[in-house]
DNA sequence: CAGATTCCCTAGTGACCGCTATAGAATCGT
DNA sequence: ACGATTCTATAGCGGTCACTAGGGAATCTG
């Protein structure tokens, strides 16, 4: 009774649509990205697309959150592994000059670049926390090595945090518009000189 | 005969609607303002709109020009007025924390934020051409600067360039996620921490 | 005034959007 | 085997997209 499923069973592999979901949302943002798109990139039917994921908007949620789980975490890594911020931010920046012009996957952070003129707004207010979540991590911190003496006391926490993330999504942009990953390895190292003692 | 124009005059002011398209597109970008949208704004039916800008993307293509020459020549009037690249870099930062957070239109830069995830792969094409065109302006005035000994003769002026553009477009997107002038002109002024000596 | 010219408004074009009703195909439990 | 269940495929829903045909309205010239 409990044991197996019973019906016909799905005839495509949901994590790997999944996956080419999130490349195809990555490489054209959410609103760009139809519904016929997808249904030819991941080779099923509309209706097979709606009974697995709901709709188009569920559909980009589950996105965001292999993306997040896959791509999305080196900056928290970092975060968390780095000695000090001065650390994590240059790891960070260093990592996404290597991540955003991977060519196994389309170019920048997609948190960044795929809700950047839609009609919908709450999948663009839904980015936006996440990137105003990184900005936070980063400003917490910042702020520990304040309090421990690692930067001056005077250090704007809230100010230097976006900064980095400034440079981060500057990289982002900057990668769509054909930049290479040595050049935005560049750019990190000559955005990192500007950290404080 | 070649007098004065016959017929109907327009009942509109072409360069108000103009404007008032200009400031459409930039809140919500190419794709996801539509002809609607626009007939709404400017007080016009459809019909007027066609007659008096051709389509759609002709009437971008002339908001982009009319932007252009209002609010994107800040930078080159920078670089041509300031004595060295960088502190004309420095009055280019600086003005875009102003700028792009100015409460008369909407947050910042058209050209970096409008063609971002759009179908019209011309449209987007023609906006990246300008960014990048941009980063060569940046890049030729610091060269000028390392030929003139101003700037240290090993400075890599590509990548400089690309660390301003990638700072500049940061500050953008930080503008659009609810950045105030205050917090970008901190961005601004750490990333010119950066600068060679 | 009349006629030519130009613009505006109503109403609609075909194409695509996200999404789904329906029916047939494939697998369950019994 | 057989019904119940679950998926897939065709076909199409109403809505919006960019865009325009056609006729009336407003201004010109003469």
């Amino acid at each position: 009774m409990v044991t197996g499923q019973r019906g016909r069973p799905r005839s495509f592999d949901r994590d790997a649509a999944l996956d080419k979901a999130m490349l195809t949302f990555w490489e054209h943002g959410y609103e760009a990205t139809s519904i016929s798109d997808l249904t030819r990139t991941l080779g099923i039917g509309a209706p097979s697309l709606y009974a697995a994921f709901g709709d188009k908007r569920k559909l980009f949620d589950e996105v965001v959150v292999v993306y997040g789980s896959r791509y999305g975490d080196f900056a928290a890594v970092a975060l968390r592994e780095e000695p000090t911020a001065g650390a994590a931010i240059g790891r960070i920046l260093r990592e996404a000059a290597e991540i955003y012009t991977d060519p196994a996957h389309p170019p920048g952070c997609m948190v960044i670049s795929a809700a950047a003129n839609t009609t919908s707004q709450e999948v663009a207010e839904a980015l936006r926390e996440r990137r105003n979540a990184n900005l936070a991590l980063f400003e917490s911190r910042i702020r520990a090595d304040v309090a421990s003496g690692v930067l001056p006391a005077d250090t704007d926490a809230r100010a230097l945090a976006r900064y980095a993330g400034a440079v981060l999504q500057g990289m982002s942009q900057q990668s769509r518009d054909g930049a290479t990953r040595e050049e935005l390895e560049a750019v990190a190292e000559r955005a990192l000189l500007a950290w404080p003692a």
